[in-house]
This record gives C-alpha cells, sequence and structure tokens, in this order.
DNA sequence: ACCTTAGCTGACCGATCGGCCAGTAATTGA
DNA sequence: TCAATTACTGGCCGATCGGTCAGCTAAGGT
C-alpha cells in the first residue's frame, strides 16, 4: 500500500495559483517547489516535465467542453444559441482558475504603465449605465462589452474593416442593454 | 548629417510582428535581431533594453486612451455610455497589432491539444444564428458573446455567483440579439 | 588628410531556466 | 529480518536568456 502523501496533490493545489497569479511562463519550477514545500526534484518525480503539470489542470476542461458541444450538434437556431450561451457560463465559472491562467499574461502586459487601467473605461461605462459604480449588473456588461470589443477585434481579420467596426459597436451596444439605432 | 538607415524602424517592425504572433516573453532578442536582419548587439545599440522596444510600440496608445477617458469625463448616462463604445470600437481597430500581442499568450494556451478549439464553439454559435457560417455579423457577435462570457468570469470575482451567472447569460444573449426570457 | 562620431558587430558574461541522476531514508510485503 | 519499492533530495548539466564591452568601419565635417 502506498503512504498517503500529500505532496502531488499540494504540487497541483500550489502550481494553479502561481501559473494564475503570474502566467504559466512566468512561474519556474523552483516557484511551485518552494510554494509546495518541497524541492524541484520531488516536483520531476511526480510529473515528468513541467508541462505536464499544465496538462493535468487544464484535463478536466476538455471533456466537458466536448460534451458541450456534442449536446448543440443536435440542436438548431434559437435553441442551439442558448444552450451555448449557458453552457459557456456554466464552464467558465467552474474552471474560473484555469481561465485565470489564460488571463494572466493579458494581464501583466495591460498593467504596463504605457497602458490605461482597463478599469477606467469600465468604471466610466457601469456609472454611464446605473449612475452608480456599484451595480453588479452594469459592471459585468461593461467588461463584456469592453472585452468583447478588445478581443474580438483582435481575433477577426478576415472580416472587412468597415463591417466589422459596424458589428463590433452593434453587438457592444446591444451587450450593454441600448437601441442600436 | 546622419546617414539614413532604417535599422531602427526594421527593428520595431520585426518586433511588433514577433510579438504578437508568439507574445513578448516567447520572442528573444536573437529572434528579432535575425527577422530584423541585424545582431542583437545593434539591437540594443539603439533600444535600451528588451523592454524599451515593447514600451515605444505601446506608446501611442496611452495617450490616446486617455484622451477618450478625457472625452467620457463630459458626458453622462446614455450619451456617455455611447462614446465610449465608439471609442473603444475606433482604438481596438487602431492598434490591433498591439491588441494582438496581449492576446498572443492567451492563445498559446487555448490552442493546447487538452482544450477544444473556441473555433468550433463560435461555428456552431454563429450556424445557430444565421444558418450559414459565412455571416460576418453572426461570427463577430458569436466572438464577442464567447469573449465576453469567458474572460469577464475570469475577471469579476467580487460578485456573487450566481448575480454573475445571471448577468453573464443576459448580457451574452442580448449581444446574440436574442429575448432574454 | 585627419579626426570625430554614428552604426554596427563578435565574443563574452552572469543568471536562470527546465531537466537529469546518483544516492538516501522510510515504508512495505514477504 | 530483509529485499524491494516509494518518496524524496542535493548537486549538477547544457541551453538560453538579456545584457555588456572593446573594437571595427565608414561617413562627414573641417
Amino acid at each position: 500500500m502506498a503512504r498517503a502523501t500529500t505532496t502531488r496533490a499540494d504540487i497541483l493545489d500550489s502550481a494553479v495559483r502561481l501559473f494564475a497569479a503570474h502566467g504559466f511562463r512566468g512561474t519556474s519550477l523552483q516557484d511551485i517547489a518552494t510554494d509546495a514545500g518541497c524541492s524541484k526534484a520531488s516536483l520531476l518525480y511526480h510529473f515528468t516535465n513541467k508541462d505536464a503539470i499544465l496538462t493535468e489542470l487544464l484535463a478536466p476542461v476538455g471533456p466537458e467542453f466536448a460534451e458541450l458541444e456534442g449536446r448543440l450538434a443536435g440542436l438548431r437556431g434559437e435553441e442551439a444559441a442558448r444552450a451555448a450561451v449557458t453552457g459557456l457560463v456554466d464552464l467558465s465559472l467552474r474552471f474560473r482558475l484555469q481561465v485565470k491562467i489564460l488571463l494572466q499574461d493579458v494581464d501583466a502586459l495591460i498593467n504596463r504603465p504605457e497602458l490605461p487601467a482597463a478599469d477606467h473605461i469600465v468604471e466610466r461605462l457601469t456609472e454611464a449605465l446605473s449612475g452608480r459604480s456599484d451595480a453588479p449588473q452594469a459592471r459585468v456588461w461593461a467588461w463584456m462589452a469592453m472585452l468583447g470589443i478588445i478581443l474580438t477585434s483582435a481575433s477577426e481579420c478576415v472580416i472587412p474593416e468597415e463591417t466589422l467596426r459596424a458589428e463590433l459597436t452593434r453587438g457592444a451596444l446591444r451587450t450593454l442593454g441600448l437601441p442600436t439605432g
């Protein structure tokens, strides 16, 4: 019988927190080992290499995502769209730490002194929507609109610029609950 | 009179493309120098260090963002929200390469084999919205909704989960142009 | 013709990285 | 009791990183 050690679980716990805090590349094996209270060599005894740790952390996401895709295949039109939205919301909330790993490197760059804090724009948007900056739904919509605009513009390169400009504006206004007139 | 050399401009041109393709950390000084057709030492003759290159690339974004914030300060309510949206769309499209730098590390992680390609869900959403997968506005809205959900969920940690779940769903449905019933 | 300077380079440096390996201590089943 | 296995470690390795430096070359001003 194997001894009831918690080292392996400790490593995974430390890794997911450090990856989420400093990014995958920004976290060294020594960082993880120190945080987990073991040696770097012990870490590489439990995992073949650094990548294997990330792989194991992301492993549960894949099948769940595939299941959602399978569910969508049997649906059409508005029903499919609604299922996709609720499924994505559910997955995003259940794997928040994993998503935060993906986001970390973006944060590190967005918080550079040459760039303005994105929070300022979100704050303005939230105030504009609610008059008060602490209304939860206004904050969520403001974040969604801002991230939707900024990140979609970088991902969608095949669409003509004018079309993209018009549709990004329409989509964001609708996200905020404003008429697209 | 100084000689009309293009090395400095070549370096900036190579850097922005390589940063956008492989991320800041994923691009070495040697990579940039090779692409620009000069030595690494020459690169460090024109720029004090690696960070200075990124700083210069991001420099034009800051003032423009600040100007947008200033414009928003003089507006209220729906007018402010509309100005924020059109301003954000404009900035995002004008600094697409810079935004792509921020996004690159996310792409590198999202394209791991354990994670499903996000494009699949976008494809399903687009089909659900339009019946045809090549309708430009449907693709844009699908991307906006997906990125809005996933990334907002990681950014908004203070809001109670149930509120977040409800508002993410409402916001995404509105982005897609669907009733939030 | 000569000096200054801008532009550029190869060689090198210390630090840090992921990863390897021989060896050790402790627990286990026989 | 003892060999085998598990868990773990310190020390080391090669590679790569960002960055430095002395020195070369050629263009310009005088």
